[in-house]
DNA sequence: GAACCGCCTAGAGCCACAAATATGC
DNA sequence: AGGCATATTTGTGGCTCTAGGCGGT
């Protein structure tokens, strides 16, 4: 069982880096992606407790393990008993998260305590976790947190409760009552942490699969980073002793998380909600680099308050370069086939014909989409684009130059 | 079914140099 | 501890090249 940390090769490795392709303890993780801004994009989840080699996707409650989509294809999909073990979806996140916040994104993480200032947020100012975090629907007859389940299909006779995004839930979110946002802020804060299926509610309105949605303002303060993963780190030995990182997997209170879906759930499909998947969110977004093509493949979610589910779709995208997007995985997953908790045969029909008309206009728009490159220094762009150059390639002042970006003429 | 070919796409790398950052005094 | 000078690193856009995917033969 070699899940060494990648980086110090002594700790245990408990989250996996997608940018970096690394497993890492969580000392490591902060660590290394406290380094910089670019770096504290990344998206991270959980490692898979099977394999230990690849994100996890979800988190069987049943048999208390975190697994990435083979594995969980591998343990559930074929078992009739095991496929009927509820799961719920794994979240990512990036920056540097609180306690609190990570507590909300993985609900199974200790209760990490609360106090001081992390290094972290007094370098940055700023961090994200990820929106697609929160992308799960939350359950919230359960307040699960972190997690939901991805296995609890909803019936036409049965409301989903689960995955809810449901709008009766509080108006705050679990990382916005983490967040110490002006009041005026929370608005633009909001999506950040909504789920990307969801959008804030105002994202909801176009019928598109999904909107742009801009991050770049989305400075948010973050507590005890230090205590967070001080903590986790001191304590590593004694998780392991507990039961290892299952210890980590129980269930928490996380009210309030099931705000994160409000407004979540476009009039997208208008289908009988048959669409189950749910999505683990994974995106990294706040900088809004990280949308990668698989990531902005369609989510589906539910929302309990329609009379019947309506399918959305979303995603995260906008002026994200896509360099730093990592695909979390859950996205793609959706694309490779049916998952074990797709709908019963006598609604594929329906279904599937809303479902793919909704695929296809996510497609189109996909293709118009722009995925522009996030620049970080005007005046360096501004040098850029009226540098004379050679086959592309910048040339010295005065050298011949055969593009000038001012008068698109030729020197020679 | 395997092998080969052409076409297409995505991504890496290159370039100069001002700006940003780090280091030393 | 703060200020200054110097050294090092970073980031910027257009073009080219290459690897890989895909479809056809």
């Amino acid at each position: 069982m070699g899940y060494i940390c990648d980086f110090c090769g002594d700790q245990r490795s408990m989250v996996y880096c997608r940018s970096d392709a690394a497993c890492l303890c969580l000392s490591c993780d902060r660590n290394v992606h406290s380094a910089n801004a670019l770096s504290r994009r990344h998206s991270r989840t959980l490692l898979c407790e099977r394999c230990n080699s690849q994100p996890a996707l979800v988190r069987c409650s049943e048999e208390r393990v975190s697994l990435c989509q083979n594995c969980d294809w591998m343990g559930h999909g074929n078992s009739t008993s095991a496929s009927s073990h509820k799961r719920q979806t794994i979240n990512c996140y990036s920056g540097c998260p609180s306690a609190a916040e990570l507590s909300s994104i993985w609900s199974f993480v200790l209760d990490f305590p609360s106090v001081g200032e992390s290094a972290c947020e007094q370098e940055m100012g700023m961090m994200s976790i990820t929106e697609n975090s929160t992308e799960n629907a939350w359950d919230s007859s359960e307040n699960a947190s972190g997690s939901a389940r991805v296995n609890d299909v909803p019936s036409m006779d049965n409301k989903p409760s689960l995955w809810a995004c449901s709008s009766s839930v509080p108006e705050h979110n679990s990382a916005a009552q983490v967040l110490d946002q002006p009041v005026g802020s929370a608005s633009v804060t909001l999506p950040k942490l909504c789920c990307p299926g969801t959008k804030g509610p105002g994202l909801c309105e176009d019928d598109d699969l999904y909107e742009d949605f801009n991050m770049d303002e989305m400075d948010l303060n973050l507590e005890n980073y230090e205590e967070l993963f001080g903590m986790a780190l001191n304590n590593s030995e004694e998780l392991l002793e507990n039961g290892g990182i299952d210890s980590l997997f129980g269930t928490k209170d996380m009210s309030g998380a099931d705000s994160n879906c409000q407004g979540a759930v476009a009039a997208e499909g208008s289908s009988v909600g048959l669409v189950n998947a749910m999505q683990p969110a994974c995106s990294n977004a706040a900088s809004a680099d990280s949308v990668m093509s698989t990531k902005t493949e369609p989510i589906l979610c539910f929302n309990t308050k329609q009379a019947h589910s309506n399918l959305s779709f979303s995603g995260l995208t906008g002026e994200s370069s896509a360099g730093d997007y990592q695909d979390c995985g859950a996205s793609s997953m959706l694309l490779m086939g049916e998952p074990p908790w797709c709908p019963p045969p006598c609604q594929e029909n329906l279904q599937s014909a809303s479902r793919s008309d909704a695929v296809m206009r996510y497609k189109e728009k996909k293709k118009t989409r722009k995925f522009e490159k996030r620049v970080r220094y005007a005046s360096r762009k501004a040098r850029a684009d009226v540098r004379k150059r050679v086959k592309g390639r910048f040339v010295k002042a005065g050298d011949a130059y055969d593009y000038d970006p001012l008068n698109q003429t030729r020197s020679c």
